[in-house]
DNA sequence: GTCTATATGCTGATAGAC
DNA sequence: GTCTATCAGCATATAGAC
């Protein structure tokens, strides 16, 4: 209890970072000034530096915290399963984790161009362990003969593609549930694979 | 020959309209100041008011003019050869609009939000309007039986999700060219379409 | 940890001269 | 059609009080 007067910051950390991502996805970086931040928080421009160092790093963070999460739960647990069910879960998880995270999603795809060289090149590294992955099940899929892919690179491209497109028209009071949305994605990536079921 | 000292405008408005789409492209909307679009044509930022009122209408003509220019080009000319063929012509004509055009489809995806919400109306009308013709090719080719798709609005925006990804990792001296892409694609799409080839 | 006050500079847009 | 000059406001970031 040695708490100055004045100081309740217990929960301003979170409250920073939730309200940059939230004012991020919304209006964008670039459109978003630390005073609007602050106001979101309840707190004046100046209290945000001792959170963040500046801006920058303000917006690398979330997007760091993002990848990280993201390779965390895709993280494959068990090498056990065919590679088709290997792939029906990659689609799966893949559209589980970012309809969870909308603004989060929206920020990492729209605001790479507002990194600075250094932070651009690390959140680039994640994003290609990530595709990496993908590209391990096509082609681990193609050598066992229950794939038929031209071109596993663009087979990477192609389906991670479809995969994040469902944030940008998902709503939650649509015609189709996750659960729903997740099993026709699953039958048309197998099928853009030339898988044979 | 009417002209005033100082008027050499007879190309400037296109001049504007470039600079404008390159600074846009590179650097977002809301971080692209009227005074940097000014020192790119080579004037001083008042002269810009001569050829647009203000930095909105700027944004918005040029994605308006993308979109017209879109629809036009992909526009279907000839309804006879088979559905299937309909749809490989839309995948090739897609992918190499779009891969003509980086700058303008770049600023076409990313700067939705920095639209006011009358001209966001009119962009997101000529975007249905896209959309809605892939749609009626799917349905006339899942009514023929030529394919076979869970759900048509699901597989549009699949669809286009793919094809549209392709400007995101294209490079000129890159492994394919654009005709092999664009082979590619179209057998990854038909095979997500189900179609019996 | 948060406040107020401030520095330094850039923003979109307009007015009037030529 | 383009210039210069200018308005009024907001930007990031820092300093020092409490």
């Amino acid at each position: 209890m040695a708490r100055k007067t004045g100081s309740h910051s217990r929960n301003t950390a979170p409250k920073v970072r939730d309200a940059a991502l939230r004012l991020f996805a919304r209006f964008g970086y670039a459109a978003v000034s630390m005073r609007r931040i602050a106001a979101e928080v309840g707190v004046q421009a100046g209290a945000l530096y001792a959170y963040t160092p500046d801006k920058q790093s303000l917006l690398f963070e979330l997007m760091n915290g993002h990848m990280k999460t993201l390779l965390k739960t895709a993280a494959i647990p068990r090498p056990r399963g065919d590679i088709l069910n290997q792939i029906d879960n990659f689609t799966r998880v893949h559209i589980e984790f970012h309809l969870k995270r909308p603004d989060a999603t929206f920020v990492a795809y729209m605001e790479l161009r507002n990194l600075d060289a250094a932070n651009f090149a690390v959140i680039e590294q994640l994003r290609r362990t990530y595709e990496d992955r993908l590209e391990s099940l096509i082609i681990a899929g193609r050598e066992s003969g229950l794939l038929t892919v031209p071109d596993s690179k663009l087979a990477v491209m192609a389906v991670i593609a479809m995969l994040t497109g469902v944030n940008t028209w998902f709503r939650d009071d649509g015609r189709l549930d996750r659960a729903g949305i997740v099993a026709i994605y699953q039958d048309m990536i197998r099928r853009a694979l030339g898988a044979q079921n």
